[in-house]
DNA sequence: AGTCAATGAGGCC
DNA sequence: TGGCCTCCCTTGAC
């Protein structure tokens, strides 16, 4: 094991170009064998070894890990970038992202296939797993078939997706957005936050109206949310482990709770605050920290109630929390230890959670149905959406699991699957997708809109100028509009398309928007895999985002490499 | 066009 | 438990 360290400290002595050309005629004429002395000899063995597959890791045949070779083999062949095997390469091949097939497909995370073939992605509901359900009626269920089922919508309604991009503020932010709301009774007013600690109010029906507060947080805005019995105000949870109550129109902000009094002494002991939630019957701003604590703050009063409740895991995030909309007793709570837990406000204690909701990774989001409150929707790194139709019913397994490409944590807001609040069936919910697609040789990552019911792919709604992942998607609570936050962007989102089955050439934004047979009904996507583009094509480089005459750059392009 | 870094979870020891 | 290493379809600044 000693050898294995050592040798991971060493640099790699298997030499390859890295590059994303595609070229697989590089011959036996560009090897040299050189001799080196057997201590390295041995360090490039075990190197080898310690790349083979193992879990989530790449591996070598076993010819090639066991046959110990004379000296040191230069190879100048080009390696895969991921598992520096040769013979293949992944990475971007014009705009298509070509998998490394030793790895698990990225998508679904199952191995034997690459993303490209994956059955989730090829299939039209969009990869549903159906979760196994017990046949076991409790008395709850049948509360639930009387008192409630009977609220939600039995006709499905046509659902109308905002796909066409209406307004950018272009780099509105200096940091990638984290958050947005929109404002609790005017319709119009967008919040957004950043990395940084920035809150951001734009008046988009006057779209050169913005501001932005810059000294309310030093950074990650995690959390807003309106104060309901004061539209003015605003609560915000950042990692500065703060909250605050700020008037949005002065920007006058008062601290509710400093959780780190005396400064920044290291990481083990600052506290950053991030799920977040306000509870108008009962009076609360909920709000939990990064080491597994639940703090309840008397919104009146504005003081902090008993003592912070041990929620997850000792240490562990807690990312999201989500009062019920109809039963003010119930919350909701998500985070870093693999488990979404619904509570009795009741009756907080530690471990006396209602319900333990597992998941195979981290929790990025758990929330109840906008207006019933009767099903979950939670988002987890997993690349897995879960749904469970009935909080009275059977919650040992989700109703549903939807793959879908949502899993990368690093140096991105995390994704969050959120319901549309307008749909009175409860059913549509959008998330902005990790992995690109080919559209006409651009790679763009759509937000998607997924109906939860079936997870049925409703819409995939992408814009040829935005190129950036789009993690942040609010839908409005009343109008048609979605708000997107991608990179320090903000956009506004409306329907735009009429889609009456007759084949329409859209101007410049793109959607495809499945029938209910599951075909497209409007389409522009070009097949992966075809390789068609030359990477020629001028389209999309440099790509522009407009906003009320003024435009500003995005960046750059994922667009396609250059043959050799 | 290339390089660098911010940054966080998971696995191993 | 804590330290270290790895993951390696981002984004933007230089």
């Amino acid at each position: 094991m000693a050898a294995l360290s050592r040798s991971r400290r060493r640099p790699k002595l298997i030499l390859g170009s890295n590059n994303e050309s595609s070229s697989s005629s590089s011959s036996e004429d560009e090897e040299e064998e050189l001799e080196e002395d057997p201590i390295v000899e041995q360090d490039v063995i075990e190197d080898k070894r310690d790349d083979r597959w193992n879990g989530k890791r790449g591996f070598l045949s076993e010819e090639k890990v066991g046959k110990k070779t004379s000296g040191i083999t230069i190879s100048l062949k080009k390696v895969c970038k991921v598992c520096k095997e040769e013979g293949h390469q992944a990475g971007f091949q014009g705009a298509t992202y070509i998998d490394c097939p030793k790895k698990p497909c990225f998508l679904c995370k199952m191995p034997g296939h690459t993303t490209m073939s994956c059955p989730h992605r090829v299939a039209l509901e969009h990869g549903v797993i159906p979760a196994t359900r017990k046949n076991k009626q409790t008395p709850l269920d049948y509360v639930f078939e009387r008192q409630v089922k009977s609220q939600v919508s039995k006709i499905k309604p046509t659902f109308v997706i905002p796909d066409k991009l209406d307004l950018v503020a272009v780099k509105f932010h200096s940091r990638r957005v984290t958050s947005l709301e929109f404002h609790s009774t005017r319709s119009n007013i967008l919040l957004s936050g950043d990395k940084k600690g920035q809150i951001g109010i734009w008046d988009y029906s006057k779209p050169d109206e913005k501001t932005i507060y810059g000294s309310i947080h030093s950074c990650i805005v995690n959390n807003m949310k309106f104060d309901l019995r004061n539209d003015a105000m605003l609560y915000t949870a950042s990692s500065d482990g703060t909250i605050n109550h700020t008037d949005i129109e002065t920007g006058i902000s008062c601290c509710l709770m400093d959780l780190n009094p005396n400064g920044w002494n290291g990481p083990a002991t600052w506290r950053m605050l991030y799920g977040m939630d306000t509870c108008l019957e009962k009076g609360l701003v909920l709000v939990a920290d990064n080491f597994g604590y639940l703090y309840l703050l008397d919104s009146r009063e504005k003081t902090q109630i008993a003592d912070a409740i041990l929620i997850h895991k000792k240490g562990s995030k807690v990312v999201g929390l989500h009062c019920n909309p109809s039963q003010p007793d119930l919350l909701l709570s998500c985070g870093n230890d693999h488990f979404a837990y619904m509570w009795d406000i009741r009756q907080l204690e530690s471990g006396s959670s209602l319900v333990n909701l597992a998941h195979e990774r981290v929790v990025n989001s758990a929330y109840f149905s906008p207006q019933t409150g009767s099903k979950i929707l939670t988002t987890s790194q997993d690349n897995r959406i879960r749904v469970w139709d009935s909080i009275f019913g059977d919650l040992s397994q989700p109703s549903r699991e939807i793959v879908h490409s949502h899993d990368f944590n690093r140096h991105l807001t995390p994704f969050r699957a959120e319901w549309d609040p307008k749909d009175p069936s409860e059913s549509l919910a959008v998330i902005g997708r990790y992995i690109s697609e080919n559209y006409d040789g651009v790679a763009l990552h759509p937000i998607d809109f997924i109906d939860t019911t079936t997870g049925r792919l409703v819409a995939e709604v992408i814009d040829t100028d935005l190129t950036t992942i789009t993690p942040v998607n609010k839908l409005h609570p009343c109008d048609d509009i979605l708000a997107s936050g991608s990179s320090r962007s903000v956009l506004i989102w409306r329907p735009g398309s009429k889609f009456d089955g007759e084949d329409q050439q859209l101007e410049r934004n793109k959607v495809v928007i499945y029938c209910n047979d599951g075909k497209k009904k409007h389409s522009k996507k070009i097949d992966d895999g075809s390789d068609e583009d030359d990477g020629c094509s001028s389209k999309g480089k440099n790509l522009q985002l407009k906003c009320n005459g003024k435009s500003g750059k995005t960046g750059s392009a994922k667009y396609k490499k250059t043959k050799s």
